[in-house]
DNA sequence: CCCTGTGTGACTTATTATGTCCCGCTTGTG
DNA sequence: CACAAGCGGGACATAATAAGTCACACAGGG
C-alpha cells in the first residue's frame, strides 16, 4: 500500500491535496455534526463558496446528507473516513511523526492526530476519537477503566461510543479530588464516559484538601474502601498530561505547595503528580486512588495530550512512564521532533 | 488495496482518469522514446495542448526529461511505472479479465495487457514487455529458451532486456523454416532476442520445404544435429498463436496443404501446427525442431497472442495446451470472455 | 543543404472556479 | 406564540484557469 501512495504522491500531488481537503471536511462534519456551511467554513478556514462546492460534491457522492438542521455524515461517509484513516495519516505525514516519536520517547505505541489543539479546539475531539478507538481494542468484558480529569479527557469521554461486543465495563475515577472545576473533574468525566460507553461507573466523593485525620477515617469508610479496591484493580488507565504551572494555577493550589512546584522546576503534571524536566516527581497532591507506583502494574496505560505548548510536559512525563500508549496531535509531535532533531 | 482505491474513487472520481492518463503518457514515452510532443499527441489521441501541460507536469516531477531530440523517461519514471504496473492493471479491470480467462481456459497463468493489438500496434510491444518480464522470472543460469516466429514474437524480442543476475542463457529457434518472411522468422527473432538479453544463440538453417530424402540427410548433419539436441532440451518455449487461414496465406503454403487446412476447419496455428475449433491437429508443416508432443515435457511454455481477431484461435489452441502461460491483450480477452458469458 | 521533427513562447477564447448577495425556510428559544 | 438565528439554495458577476492555435528558433538526418 505504501508504494502506491508514494507513487500517487508523485503522479498526482495536486489531486491528493484535493482528496485531503475533502477528507478533512468530512472529518470535521463528523466531529461537529449537525453543522451548517457557514459555521464550518469559519472553523475550517475555507471560504464559504468553495466549501459549498465541496459539500455539494460530497452530498452527490452520498457521503453526507444535508438538511435544514445542518450537515451530517452518512454511514457511507463514516465508512469512507474509516477506510481512509490510515492512508490519510500516511499522506499527511503523521505516520512519519509517529515513527520518529517512537524513537525519541520510551513508549509502546503512539498515535498522532492531525492539527494542533492549541490552535483548534476540535483537535481534542479527534484525539478523543483516536483514544476511544484504542480503548475499545484493549477493553474486554469486566474491564475496569480508571480515568483522570482535564479538558482533554472530557473530549475523550465525549467521543466514546458504545460497543455491543463488550460486556460489563466499569469506569472509575483514578484519583480523588485534585481541585479541578466540576466539568473537568475525574468524577464527572468518569460518569460521562460510562454513559457514552453504556458501561457502569462508581464515583469517589472526596473533598479536595483533607486533614490527615479526616483522610484516615475516610479511607476506612466501607463505601469508599470498596471503590478504592476497584480502582486498585483497574487494568486500564487513561490520563492526561498537563503543563505543571498551568495546572497548578488552575487548581486552587495553596501557596506553599506552589512554591515547591516552582522551586522544583516542574514542567509536567499528570493525575496529581508534578514532574521536572528529567521526569522526577517534584510534588504530589495528597489524595486517595491510584498512586504513581501502581501504574507499573496496570496492563494498559493511555496518555492523551496535545498542543505544541504541551510538548515539554509530554516529554518530561514520558521519561518515567514506560509501556504507555501516547495519543497526541501534530502540533505537539512536531514540537517534540523539532527539539530532538535540532538541525532540519 | 482494493478498498483504498474504491474509497479514493468516491472522494475524487476523476482521480483514476487523471492517473491513468498520466500513466499512459509516461508509458508511451517509455515505449517510443525519444519522442516529440506532437507525434505523441497524435498517437495517444490527446490534444497537443493538454499533453503539453501533462508533460510539463511530469517533467517537474522528474519523471521524464525533455531535450531537443524528444522526451525520455527518467529512472524515477521507470521505477514509478514499475511500481504502478500492478495497480493500473487492476484499475483498468485487467485483473478481472485475467481471473475470468483462468476459469474459461485450462491455463496455468494469464496476463492481460491493456489495449487491442488489432487496433493499436503498440499493444504488441506491451505484450512483449510483459512476456519479457515473465520470462525473466522463469529463466535461470544455463536455461535454453526456444522461440518461434511471428510479429508478436518479434515484439517480445524487441522488449527483451539484459539482466546481469542471470548467467548463460541460450536462445534457439523452436522449429525450422515455416515459410515466413525474414523479419518474422524464428531464426531472426532468436538472434535478436539473444542480443537484447545479452545471451547466446544458435540458429537452425533449414530450407522451407524439403524433400524427404534431403530432410533425412540434413538431420544427420553434425551441426544441425547439435542444435536439434539443444532444442530438444529446451526448458522454456515462447511461441505465438495465429489465425489459421491468415497464417497459411502469409506463408507460401502449397495448394494441396491449403485445401487440407480449409477442409479441416482450422482456426488456430502455432509453430507450424494447425488446429480446428476443438483443438485437434488438422495439419502440420513438415519441419525439424520441437514437435507438439515435446511441449508436454517442457517446464515453461509461454504463449503470446493478442487482438480480438485472434480470440478464437487462442481458445482453440489453448484447449489442448495445458499448463501454459498465456500473454494476451484486452481485446482478445474481452472477446473470449464475451463468448463464454453470452448474457451481458 | 534542406527538411522534418523538436521545444518554447505568446495569444485568444472557452470554461470553470470563486466571491458575493439575497431569499425563503426550519428550528430552537425567549 | 413569535421572533431571530442559522440553515440550504439560487443567482450572477468576475476572476482564474485550462485549452486551442499559431509562430518561431533550433537540432539532426537524408
Amino acid at each position: 500500500m505504501r508504494p502506491l501512495i508514494d507513487a500517487q504522491k508523485k503522479l498526482l500531488p495536486d489531486l491528493l491535496d484535493v482528496m485531503q481537503k475533502r477528507y478533512r471536511i468530512l472529518q470535521y462534519i463528523r466531529l461537529m455534526q449537525p453543522i451548517g456551511r457557514r459555521t464550518l467554513s469559519g472553523n475550517i478556514g475555507i471560504s464559504e463558496r468553495i466549501l459549498r462546492a465541496e459539500v455539494q460534491f460530497l452530498k452527490e457522492q452520498n457521503l453526507l446528507s444535508i438538511s435544514s438542521t445542518g450537515m451530517v455524515v452518512t454511514p457511507d461517509g463514516e465508512q469512507l473516513l474509516q477506510t481512509l484513516e490510515d492512508v490519510m495519516r500516511e499522506i499527511l505525514g503523521l505516520k512519519d511523526l509517529e515513527t520518529k516519536l517512537k524513537r525519541i520517547l520510551p513508549i509502546e505505541e503512539v498515535i498522532v492526530v492531525a492539527g494542533d489543539s492549541d490552535l483548534s479546539p476540535w483537535v481534542k475531539k479527534e484525539m478523543g476519537r483516536a483514544c476511544a478507538a484504542r480503548l475499545k481494542e484493549r477493553m474486554s468484558s469486566h474491564s475496569i477503566v480508571a480515568v483522570t480529569g482535564g479538558t482533554t479527557l472530557a473530549a475523550v469521554a465525549e467521543m466514546m461510543t458504545a460497543d455491543p461486543k463488550q460486556g460489563d465495563v466499569l469506569f472509575v475515577p483514578a484519583r480523588g479530588g485534585l481541585g479541578e472545576h466540576v466539568e473537568n473533574q475525574a468524577n464527572t468525566i468518569c460518569a460521562k464516559m460510562a454513559e457514552k460507553a453504556a458501561g457502569n461507573y462508581r464515583l469517589l466523593h472526596v473533598p479536595d484538601y483533607l486533614s490527615n485525620e479526616a483522610y484516615q477515617s475516610l479511607i476506612e469508610e466501607p463505601a469508599v474502601k470498596e471503590v478504592l479496591q476497584l480502582i486498585q484493580s483497574a487494568n486500564i488507565v487513561i490520563h492526561g498530561i498537563g503543563d505543571a504551572i498551568t495546572m497548578a494555577k488552575r487548581r486552587k493550589t495553596p501557596e506553599e505547595e506552589m512554591a515547591k512546584i516552582i522551586a522544583g522546576n516542574a514542567v509536567a503534571e499528570a493525575f496529581g503528580y508534578y514532574f521536572n524536566q528529567a521526569g522526577d516527581v517534584v510534588h504530589k497532591v495528597q489524595t486517595i486512588g491510584i498512586q504513581l507506583d501502581d501504574l507499573r502494574h496496570v496492563r494498559h496505560v493511555i496518555a492523551v495530550a496535545g498542543g505544541a505548548s504541551k510538548a515539554k510536559a509530554i516529554e518530561a512525563y514520558m521519561k518515567q512512564a514506560p509501556r504507555s500508549v501516547l495519543i497526541t496531535d501534530e502540533g505537539a509531535a512536531k514540537a517534540l521532533v523539532r527539539e530532538s532533531y535540532p538541525s532540519p
